[in-house]
DNA sequence: AGGCAGGGGG
């Protein structure tokens, strides 16, 4: 398919699209440059967005900031090269004049540690001490500590330190020793205690114990820096984190391997891709040889963005470096290239790793299976599932209830009743919510509704709370079947046991008063009024008696998008189209059709080349995809008026219908057709198309000129 | 004493 006529990216279908069955180049091709359609190192857009303040600016010109860092890439680096890509290629190439001296952005030598513990005949009585520590309650803390069986030598105390798990206990017994004013309180003592309290994601302490260390003059090492990063990243506080990189470099300290991978995920966690690469090619450019670690946080940066182009990118990286890829690095690349919609490569990848002798872990295999689900390849995830028993591979709890979603997303019903039995008959694999989920999931889907209210049943019986998504599946399935009173009862229930609907819930409800009529479409109207009142109120507002003029309908339309989240956006809009449609409200239709399309939530939905128009509607609900054919018919009716230039082809995407929701659509779309006897054809060659000669398509609306066109 | 990987719904 050209690549001109690029596919509608819709948050639902992005991991149907994909059907590659090419192998996956081998591990030793030449290396390929990233496109830089998806990545660019630019060091213009790095200087741009440079992510931290330049607040160390000029103070301390020997080590400059993160930014300052990043700034003069352009001149040390890109400088006598032409293209700006190649910056991705050879970074090593740009320092084989050995007189020049390299840049350096970090330090290449890892911290030295101390010696190992020499043996402490002690060490059974302080584990015991620390245990006991654990446990107490907290105001007893005190005298458990004065019970130390042993004076708390410097040895002595970072044992018990490093034995302590809750974070209060820790940091208890850390100011304790500190009072006893025994020895001095050097920095492994803090690190120590830094890491309780990352366990416990307490960022604030830890911040108030470097301001501490700071003001007392105790130095901080790359393995206090690394920690408060990567505290302050689990904690989401990732412009913390980024300050106390800055706050590193301004006090000359240069971060060794593990500092830097530790910023690389900082960034690559803010989706920063450009400052990944430029960082990373700055260490490159320093001598630094990236381990696999660092690899597996580009690898999981790429697969966030789902960019192919960055996971080859990654692979040939550690192919040219000799990097062999880890269990941990697979499994992230694995993620990587389903997210990227690569479930050929995916499984090119994982043969590739166990041919390296490499076994699969639950998480491999749990990647694996969700990626052939997804793709709807049946035969892949039941031949992975028959080797993980042969070859008696580690299934655990979250595999478990991958298995039975990926037997949704196939319709697998009597394997998936299977493996849910199973699951009862264990001790120590219950089904939880989630496993309920894709039962409702699975019962729902295949109009089992029978099946699906006795599991709604099971669960207040076993006590397994139904979930807002368990619940989504269930009221879309009622719905389909008309059966509103018990949909009805559904969603009170679950208001009552504390769901808390959201988005896609309402977008499910929505869908259900677009099929629905009358006193049925009033009951299902009452229980979204609950979730979201606006919604109800525009919906009156465009099915109401009164006249309503389109800026009030455009405003509303905006105010209501803008507080619904991303997924949910097109769904809405495809639903409240499909309920004007079906109460004949056609041009209201038309209107939302052009508001979704002018707010983004159609992108691609025309593609244009020389020789063929393209309308894509896979993204869309029939009412708006008949909609959108209407408008498209009467925009070429005025350009053949117009008498300008058209193209020899027309076409228009329906979707194969592969996929269980979207099927229908090619259906209902070839009946439309034919009612407005437009000249379109299902396509013989490839599935999902209709086709118009330009010819044909001239004719017709010369001939309907005057009739449809005109009410369009 | 410090860095990386897995489950969901139009």
């Amino acid at each position: 398919m050209a690549s001109k006529l690029s596919t509608p990216i819709s948050p639902y279908h992005h991991h149907h699209h994909s059907s590659d069955h090419r192998p996956l180049p081998p591990f030793t091709t030449p290396l390929q440059l990233p496109s830089k359609r998806r990545f660019t190192i630019s060091c213009n857009s790095a200087k741009r967005e440079s992510p931290p303040p330049p607040s160390a600016v000029a103070q301390e010109p020997k080590t400059p900031s993160l930014a300052e860092q990043l700034k003069p890439l352009s001149t040390t680096i890109l400088s006598d090269q032409p293209n700006k890509t190649q910056l991705l290629s050879k970074p090593k190439s740009t320092w084989v004049n050995p007189t020049r001296p390299k840049p350096s952005v970090l330090s290449l030598q890892r911290h030295k540690r101390a010696s190992p513990y020499a043996y402490n005949p002690q060490i059974k009585d302080l584990r015991q001490f620390a245990k006991k520590l654990n446990e107490c309650d907290e105001y007893d803390c005190l005298a458990v500590i004065e019970d130390n069986p042993h004076s708390p030598t410097r040895e002595n105390t970072l044992l018990v330190l490093n034995t302590l798990k809750p974070w209060k206990k820790a940091l208890l017994y850390f100011n304790w020793v500190k009072s006893q004013n025994l020895f001095p309180m050097e920095t492994i003592f803090y690190n120590v205690t830094m890491k309780c309290l990352r366990f416990g994601r307490q960022f604030q302490h830890i911040e108030e114990l470097a301001f501490e260390m700071i003001e007392k003059g105790i130095d901080l090492d790359n393995i206090t820096y690394s920690t408060i990063i990567t505290c302050a990243k689990r904690c989401n506080l990732f412009d913390k984190a980024v300050e106390w990189f800055e706050r590193m470099y301004k006090t000359g300290l240069m971060p060794d391997e593990v500092t830097y991978s530790a910023v690389l995920d900082v960034y690559a966690k803010l989706g920063k891709v450009e400052e990944v690469m430029s960082l990373y090619e700055r260490g490159r450019a320093s001598g630094w040889k990236p381990d696999p670690i660092a690899f597996s946080v580009l690898g999981k940066m790429f697969g966030e963005a789902g960019d192919y182009d960055g996971i080859r990118y990654v692979l040939q990286e550690m192919k040219s470096l000799g990097v062999q890829p880890n269990l941990v690095v697979y499994n992230t690349l694995l993620e990587a290239m389903g997210k990227a919609g690569k479930p050929g490569l995916a499984r090119s990848l994982f043969e590739e790793m166990v041919d390296s002798g490499i076994s699969p872990n639950e998480k491999t295999l749990t990647a694996l299976i969700k990626i052939y689900g997804r793709a709807r390849w049946a035969k892949d995830a039941l031949d992975l599932w028959e080797r993980m028993r042969l070859n008696n591979w580690p299934v655990d709890f979250i595999l478990y209830n991958t298995l039975l979603s990926m037997c949704a997303d196939l319709g697998l019903v009597e394997e998936a009743e299977k493996l849910f039995d199973d699951m009862k008959g264990s001790e120590r694999r219950k089904p939880d919510s989630f496993s309920y989920t894709a039962m409702l999931n699975i019962y729902g889907s295949g109009g089992n509704v029978d099946k699906a209210m006795d599991l709604f049943k099971e669960m207040s019986e076993v006590g397994v709370p139904l979930n807002v998504m368990g619940c989504t599946c269930l009221i879309q399935c009622l719905g389909r079947a008309k059966r509103i009173n018990d949909l009805v009862r559904v969603f009170e229930s679950s208001l009552e046991s504390g769901v808390k609907p959201d988005d896609r819930l309402c977008g499910c409800l929505l869908s259900v008063v677009s099929i629905c009529e009358g006193e049925d479409a009033n009951k299902v109207l009452s229980c979204l009024d609950k979730a979201n009142p606006k919604l109800v109120a525009f919906v009156e507002l465009l099915t109401g008696l009164e006249i309503t003029n389109f800026e009030i309908v455009k405003d509303e339309f905006k105010t209501i998008l803008s507080n619904t989240s991303i997924e949910a956006r097109r769904p809405f809009c495809n639903c409240l189209i499909d309920i004007c449609r079906n109460r004949n409200l056609d041009e209201k239709a038309h209107e939302l059709l052009y508001l979704g399309t002018i707010y983004g939530l159609y992108p691609g939905l025309h593609t244009k080349t020389e020789e063929e128009w393209r309308l894509n509607v896979r993204s869309l609900s029939v009412g708006a995809a008949h909609t959108a054919f209407e408008e498209w018919m009467s925009s070429l009716a005025k350009i053949v008026q117009r008498q300008e230039r058209l193209p020899a082809l027309f076409s228009a995407n329906t979707g194969a219908g592969t996929h269980k929701f979207s099927q229908g659509l090619g259906s209902a779309f070839a009946l439309h057709v034919e009612k407005l006897k437009a000249p379109f054809r299902e396509s013989e060659e490839k599935a999902g198309f209709f086709i118009a000669t330009r010819e044909d398509l001239v004719s017709w609306v010369r001939s309907k000129a005057s009739s449809v066109m005109a009410t369009v």
